[in-house]
DNA sequence: AAGTGCTGCGCAATCCGTTGTATACGCACT
DNA sequence: AGTGCGTATACAACGGATTGCGCAGCACTT
């Protein structure tokens, strides 16, 4: 149990409404952590409970009103808590590489045409990821360290990736081109 | 949902018991979806059920005995069904990467030496995968491309991750021989 | 005028996953 | 004799996560 911290970190640097920490989760830390808006919700809603977060309401004009929730004290204490008490190891569900390592099974075209779907999104990400370093880098180093690494890793992430699927998709046409030449 | 699935790839090449499956879930599938072996035994048994597994009795001597299980056909028309069918995103749940997020508030002594136990249990994986590459390169290329390219996916992480991992030391000592001078 | 999409919050049901506990035997080490 | 490890399976309880649904208003397009 640790989207509590996830969403702890995040509003450690700054406030934010629920709706702001899903897109976070959507983009940037949602590479090493992901979590839907209901589950945000309902744990900002334990999290103030208990006292971790408070928040202010603001009213908007045009959008719906909404809730900026900053840390408390308590939250910050209990952060500082979990940071030192040693991580768990990663834990992947990648669905695509079942797929292809139940490959055999599978229709090679297929495959290939869901490789472009994903190679697309990893190529936008990376894109996304690329801007922000440098412009983390521009603005002063040593205070965004933590976020420059963070941002990093979703980097070196996109390209281990994309050349993972530079070489499925050589094996793949290979094959393929083996099986429509019989 | 697709545990199942999972299981129903690793059951395609071999039959194999609840116990074989957890090593594995362990060891090169991990990488990429992990599950201990309560919620194996538990997916076995809702597979049987559903007649998508069949298994046979091995009593042993000297160990416990064993089911072996190994696919029906319905598991197999399944298993082509699932791989037809776009999969979702992959998701990620890395406590460390948060830590790292976090670290403003963290001790900077206690994250590098936790990037150690990390760093060293990667290289180790990337031991293991390097030699099953090889493994299986040498023995036949065309039969195993897909267990091929599935190790290869985990040899493209782990190396990924310990570049980063480096640039991290780097930063994060920087920062140490900072305040350490002061 | 209707449809689509974005901002924003939330409940309920169900399913998935983790953790704890249990059993059983053999082997090796202390 | 006791402890720990490896093989092998399984139940129960709890908490975390996904999916489905609902409300509400504004902006922009068709």
């Amino acid at each position: 149990m640790s989207l509590r911290h996830a969403i702890l970190v995040l509003l450690q640097d700054q406030e934010a409404s629920g709706y702001d920490l899903a897109r976070e989760f959507a983009n940037s830390i949602g590479l090493v952590w992901n979590a839907t808006h209901q589950q945000i919700y309902l744990e900002l809603g334990k999290l103030s409970e208990q006292d971790m977060v408070r928040y202010r309401h603001v009213p908007q004009e045009g959008k719906p009103d909404k809730k900026l929730y900053s840390l408390t004290d308590a939250g910050r204490a209990e952060l500082v808590r979990w940071l030192k008490k040693p991580a768990g190891p990663a834990r992947i569900r990648d669905a695509f590489m079942v797929k292809v390592a139940g490959g055999a099974l599978a229709d090679t075209q297929l495959l290939l045409s869901e490789l472009d779907i994903l190679a697309k999104q990893r190529r936008e990400r990376l894109a996304t990821f690329e801007a922000l370093a440098q412009r983390l880098d521009e603005s002063g180093r040593d205070e965004n360290v933590y976020n420059y690494l963070t941002v990093r890793r979703g980097i070196l992430d996109q390209r281990a990736w994309l050349q993972w699927a530079e070489e499925v998709r050589r094996s793949l046409e290979h094959r393929s081109a083996d099986s429509t030449a019989s």
